[in-house]
DNA sequence: GTGTGTGAAACTGTTCACAGCT
DNA sequence: AGCTGTGAACAGTTTCACACAC
């Protein structure tokens, strides 16, 4: 059953809920692992593979309850929890990141947003003020904090990412293009649409 | 030499070239794979591999000359030329897209940005007017775009998606997060930090 | 009939280890 | 000595194909 699941299925795994979610939407209530693969780009034999690592969801004849998946992927994924989050970085990205509703609605709580501008911290963004990210090692250590959104230059990043895994935040979703130096047992997740576009280039 | 290179290793490609930047802003004119991959958290081993499927760029016992290993990926992943960019979406995150240096520095012209909300069309984000996406059609089959970009909702991409194939791009990167269904020969790139925090709360 | 779950096979990607070059 | 380039070995991932369940 559950034993040494590879990474790509984990990541895959969002993927495969947020399609679900979209199905529950329309009142469908069972599908396949053919309709979904379909949907998806992907093989059946693909998703049946990877939801066996968990165990054993579908309904031979029938296929897969929507509901009931979509409650198995949350609760394996563990969003049947809240997440605590904070942003370090308030120029543009960061406030379009603080602004985003996605957050909120899938259970990760923005809870402070850090700048080093003097222009920028004690303005607002919603409901929270963006503060020094001098009070960065306080204010994150006091609070249990989950993940670190960084959205810094890339020459501060890797600063940052020192201070933040000295608070104890062991995930880390880095938005600056440079590569982090970590301790083990942190989980760093790059997003650069520069690096993106740099490999589609590759095929035009 | 060249024959059937993996995905994967185009996708390291531009991560390679990254460091490599940083590498020669400080000066130094050569380096081991060795150095390399401590640096990104890479084997060795796989460097050299990546490299290898392209040709033979290294010098034994010296290591890559870090000036002509850039100029060659640059090469490779065709960033010796410009690129046509359009951005689908003027919200919050279509703003800092279209303000983001970034794409400019790397030969990446944002020359067009559509939304259809009233409000914000004939607005200017810097020296672009936003336009409506009922001109997406017109404006973008009249000129060569080589790559868009969605920052619009889920339920709008696919649309915008028919549009942006009917006017002959083939390459997208989408924001959006749902799975886009494309004929064969469009590259789509899904950025979605939902999905990415999703993958890391499986490990916490 | 449809469709899951899964061992086996096929395929893909990574690491090893060493010949050969500087 | 140090380091690349690469076939071979190894590890990981996907697909196949079929027993079994509805």
């Amino acid at each position: 059953m559950t034993q040494s699941v590879p990474d790509i299925v984990v990541r895959r795994l969002p993927v495969y809920l947020q399609a679900l979610l979209h199905i529950a939407e329309t009142g469908q209530s069972t599908i396949s692992s053919r309709e979904l693969g379909k949907r998806l780009g992907a093989s059946p034999a693909q998703i049946r593979k990877d939801l066996s690592y968990f165990g054993e969801f579908g309904r031979p004849g029938l296929g897969y309850d929507v509901g009931y998946l979509i409650r198995t992927l949350e609760r394996i994924l563990q969003l049947d929890q809240d997440w605590q989050v904070i942003i370090v970085g308030a120029g543009a990205l960061g406030h379009a990141l603080a602004n985003y509703p996605g957050f909120g609605a899938n259970r990760f709580h923005i809870v402070a947003v850090f700048d080093n501008d003097p222009a920028r911290i004690g303005t607002t963004i919603g409901d929270l003020v963006i503060r020094s990210v001098d009070q960065l090692a306080q204010v994150a250590c006091e609070s249990r904090i989950d993940i670190a959104i960084l959205a810094v230059p890339a020459r501060a990043a890797q600063a940052v990412t020192d201070q933040v895994i000295a608070c104890n935040v062991r995930a880390i979703l880095n938005y600056a293009p440079i590569t982090l130096t970590t301790p083990p047992g942190v989980h760093v997740t790059y997003i650069d649409p520069i690096a993106r576009l740099q490999t589609m280039t590759y095929y035009l």
